[in-house]
DNA sequence: ACCTATTAATAAAT
DNA sequence: TATTTATTAATAGGT
């Protein structure tokens, strides 16, 4: 129900990720009131944000509702035991650290290093998955760079045809091979679209080059974790 | 959005109210679960019919939600009765979940994907770090070769000298060269150390074979977390 | 439950 | 973030 349709996915790009949550939050806290209305209904909506924001709605209050939960669920431990919810977050903990464990050895190996405890078939299928990634971001850089091409091709023959416009109300239209041709030609003959062929080329090598400070290489390499 | 537009008001017509519930009940879940995934949120629904019966949706657990609820809510409004040692572990919890965060973007990014918010100066260093990646694990796996091989030219050439002592023991140290030779010979002549240079560079090729379950590359590339 | 005209939600662009 | 607009999705009312 928008200008396309989508796939109930993850949303990759971070901003639209947040947009979308935006207007499908208000969404659903709109439709719930709408629903207790309609229907006569208790209902309860608790949202958290990735950035652990919290939005909530509830028809009566959230405590009734809560209540009323823990009460048909037949489950009375809600509210706090100290003990509990000691080992309630401990093992929250134990749980995300494990988590975090095994992510870090995953990204090590991907970096390169800690190899020793593979198998010749789990490094070639790294180096798989390491030749894919390379290509996806290869793939990507090179489309971002005749992106930008095409959009510079696109101003300067916008900039050019104005100058040839500029040029005719300043000289009429006489002597259009004349002296002035040094002023129209100024822009090189023909901005090709299609030059950006050879350019392509160039970029898909792996060039090691670094010409700027290398931030983003550091932050994947080395990111510190505790 | 049906034959005609409505009035968000309690439904007199106790059939229709019904029939309402049902369908918008099941839009609310739906569009909650829509939620949760697209936009990487922790949500939980609670809807209480009239007639009392419950409805309920949680992205991870109706527990986790409320406790999350709970605490956020805590925060924001008493300095209650703060157990240090549950503010501890909350925080400790909160930290690792930062981290996880953090790092799971990374790892999506090595694995080209996600790849929407970087500039091309990103881009770069990500490539430049896989490739480096990419020579470390390629190099590791052909070492692994070597030794291996290394190895088997090692038992090849041990088998072959006690073939040799065998022949000695069977035919005397006569008639070295005559109708024995076919015996052996059998392993090739001279199983030398220096074979591995050729297999070397065979090795380091970009090979994409796959010629068994890739489980490791699927271990690597879609780590669950959660 | 199913059908479909109609409204509501929202994806993408701005 | 807010607004606009083209499209899809939800659903009201009917069978």
């Amino acid at each position: 129900m928008g200008r396309g349709k989508i796939v109930i996915r993850r949303i990759d790009n971070s901003t639209s990720r947040q947009v979308t949550f935006s207007k499908r939050r208000n969404g659903l806290l709109k439709k719930a009131k709408e629903l207790a209305i309609l229907c006569d209904a208790e209902v309860g909506v608790m949202i958290f944000s990735s950035t652990g924001k919290l939005y909530d709605f509830a028809s009566t209050s959230m405590k009734s509702v809560i209540k009323r939960y823990n009460k048909t669920k037949e489950e009375h431990q809600q509210p706090e035991n100290p003990t509990s919810e000691v080992k309630f977050w401990q093992r929250e903990a134990a749980v995300l650290r494990q988590q975090l464990q095994s992510l870090q050895e995953n990204h090590r190996q991907m970096m390169g290093e800690e190899l020793s405890g593979l198998t010749v078939k789990d490094l070639q299928n790294l180096e798989s998955q390491l030749e894919m990634s390379l290509r996806g971001v290869r793939m990507k850089k090179d489309q971002m760079l005749m992106d930008e091409i095409q959009e510079l091709t696109r101003k300067g023959n916008l900039i050019h045809q104005e100058n040839v416009e500029l040029y005719k109300k300043v000289y009429g239209t006489r002597d259009v091979n004349g002296a002035n041709k040094e002023l129209v030609v100024t822009n090189g003959p023909s901005i090709g679209e299609d030059i950006h062929v050879p350019v392509h080329l160039q970029l898909s090598q792996p060039q090691q080059q670094n010409y700027e400070t290398p931030t983003r290489a550091t932050k994947l390499g080395r990111l510190q974790l505790h």
